[in-house]
DNA sequence: GCGACAG
DNA sequence: ATCTTGTCGC
């Protein structure tokens, strides 16, 4: 486990957070497909976090992503780098996550991010952010949906609704088991919409959430607890 | 101006 | 995100 420092750049405002995402947002890589599903590794990133003792924890988990299998992984604590302000949830999760990913033994290959990509107000989601940061292929997996109206996909697992903003397909409401709430899947960087919502299937075989979201989550609490827990 | 609003 | 018991179901 590494204990991360605030950047001495990082914003201190949401003005500031807001043009940072505006600067940054022309660098997501929208023409590449990305890797296919079921080949290579596959790495979750989640954080979690203690507000009383201002204490955040991150993990990243590599997959196999053909069997699923755990290959590797790292955690991270640090402070409180920025309060939650919807639009702006890179700013409170990336420095802690950014350095859990660095203390991988290994390549991430894709990474699936734990909120939205370009299915963002300013089309710069937590995913698309660390796509740029990291040169990564990255997606987003979210559990609840933005700011986008989107109808109900059908019962069976693998049915689809857009999210759409205007006439603009931004993500889609994706049914990953039967009946079952479906998950809100967009393009982080240097992936295409098909191809993230092919790797979200593949990565839930038994349950709503992806395994590497699942294994990332169970990592970071697990590491909070350790670091400032009772 | 009033809600809604990833984690 | 987080505060929280038991309970129904695969």
């Amino acid at each position: 486990m590494t204990t991360v420092r605030i950047p001495a750049d990082w914003p201190g405002t949401e003005e500031q957070a807001r043009a940072v995402q505006d600067a940054l947002r022309a660098r997501v890589v929208l023409d590449e497909p990305g890797p296919p599903p079921g080949t290579g590794r596959v790495t979750g990133v989640d954080v979690a976090y203690d507000d009383e003792r201002d204490v955040v924890a991150a993990a990243a988990v590599v997959l196999d992503a053909a069997s699923l299998d755990v290959v590797a992984e790292a955690t991270a604590v640090g402070r409180i780098s920025f309060p939650y302000v919807p639009g702006l949830l890179a700013f409170r999760e990336l420095p802690t996550v950014l350095a859990a990913l660095d203390a991988l033994p290994c390549p991430p290959g894709l990474v699936v991010c734990d909120g939205y990509g370009r299915a963002h107000p300013r089309r710069f989601g937590l995913a698309s952010h660390l796509g740029v940061l990291t040169s990564l292929p990255t997606i987003g997996v979210a559990k609840n949906p933005f700011t986008f109206a989107h109808d109900t996909p059908d019962t069976p697992r693998g049915s689809t609704a857009p999210l759409l903003d205007g006439r603009e397909e931004v993500g889609r409401a994706l049914r990953t088991r039967d009946a079952v709430k479906p998950v809100f899947v967009s393009v982080g960087h240097r992936t295409d919409l098909d191809n993230a919502c092919a790797h979200t299937l593949a990565l839930t075989p038994a349950h709503r959430l992806p395994e590497t979201t699942r294994r990332a989550d169970a990592l970071c609490r697990r590491a909070l607890r350790e670091a400032a827990g009772a």
